[in-house]
DNA sequence: ATATCTGCAAAAAGTTTGCTCTACG
DNA sequence: CGTAGAGCAAACTTTTTGCAGATAT
């Protein structure tokens, strides 16, 4: 099991107009679509975004990039993306849809219910038996996601003292109501 | 592993009040709750309910039971018990919240993403293994969820053709978005 | 008796959409 | 240039809430 080190697209020396592309802008350049400047800006705050956040978060941050952007195009963006598979849609509860890119690679979520943190992790053997699972079933397995909720054991606690939030975008809601 | 084999509560003689009651307004009752005819009525749907209806649904299977019950009741009543512990809130995609008794016991779901049908299915294997993964990232782990999204599998799909759908809690979107 | 619950309707909250103008390719 | 995209605001959908009257314990 690996916790993943996701990496983020430093920003590009601002030279032409595909130099400076962030990685999911040059994914939608793939395929097919249309590169406004909006959607440049949204791809790069997805490609830099290293929590999960959602709509509003997005607009926010895009619109700290460029203020001409509206939250309908953030949310047309970002269906756009989905349909594309570029990017993937996750509910942790608290009724707002919350984004990351699936070029971070197929992981799972384990929730702090205390802190809210999201800790991200891979693993083979899991994807080994969810798949086996769904063959047993008579399934192919075509996608699946599984997240965890847990506590920090005593012993791992005091090992550390790190207790703030890592991973927050925008809300963060352990039981998922307030 | 084994699919769960759900059995429901058959209607109760309506002799007198706590005789009728079904297994979930016994526990209603058992967190102290104030046991209204609406409630009980809520109640007995979710006990008799063998899928995962969303609010809607719920509110149109009471209104059959008792006409004079309002959406909003419905709605503060599986709030009131998901607190309590005796419901559990699902997302399976399409917006809307799904509800089922968390008396059913700890299960998994294999969404199949032709027919929209809702598989269930218990597995030590996995919960050990979900276990051993929070575990080793420092974490005991409370409670945790899994879906899967798979398609029926070319050999066992020739095997019945029964392809109507099962579980539905009144709209099953196999993608999550119209 | 009285704190809790319900219905109703209005309000939130999140997301989608129609229309017109703008801009990418 | 022509068509897809963006902005704005209005529409929609799902869920929550304030208030007055009803009800369980």
């Amino acid at each position: 099991m690996v916790m993943s080190t996701k990496k983020m697209g430093r920003d590009g020396a601002a030279s032409g107009e595909a130099v400076g592309d962030s990685p999911i802008a040059r994914l939608c350049v793939k395929h097919g679509l249309k590169m406004t400047g909006q959607r440049r800006v949204i791809a790069r705050v997805l490609s830099e975004a290293e929590d999960h956040p959602d709509v509003e978060e997005l607009y926010r941050r895009a619109s700290e990039l460029d203020s001409r952007i509206s939250v309908a195009t953030v949310y047309r963006t970002v269906r756009l993306l989905e349909e594309k598979g570029i990017l993937e849609r996750r509910d942790f509860g608290g009724g707002r849809a919350r984004y990351e890119a699936s070029e971070n690679g197929h992981h799972y979520h384990l929730i702090d219910i205390d802190s809210g943190n999201v800790i991200e992790f891979e693993n083979d053997e899991l994807v080994g038996l969810l798949a086996k699972i769904a063959a047993e079933l008579g399934f192919d397995l075509m996608s699946h996601r599984a997240e965890l909720f847990g506590r920090r054991t005593a012993s791992d606690r005091k090992k550390d003292t790190t207790s703030g939030k890592a991973d927050d975008g925008s809300q963060s809601n352990p039981s998922g109501r307030a």
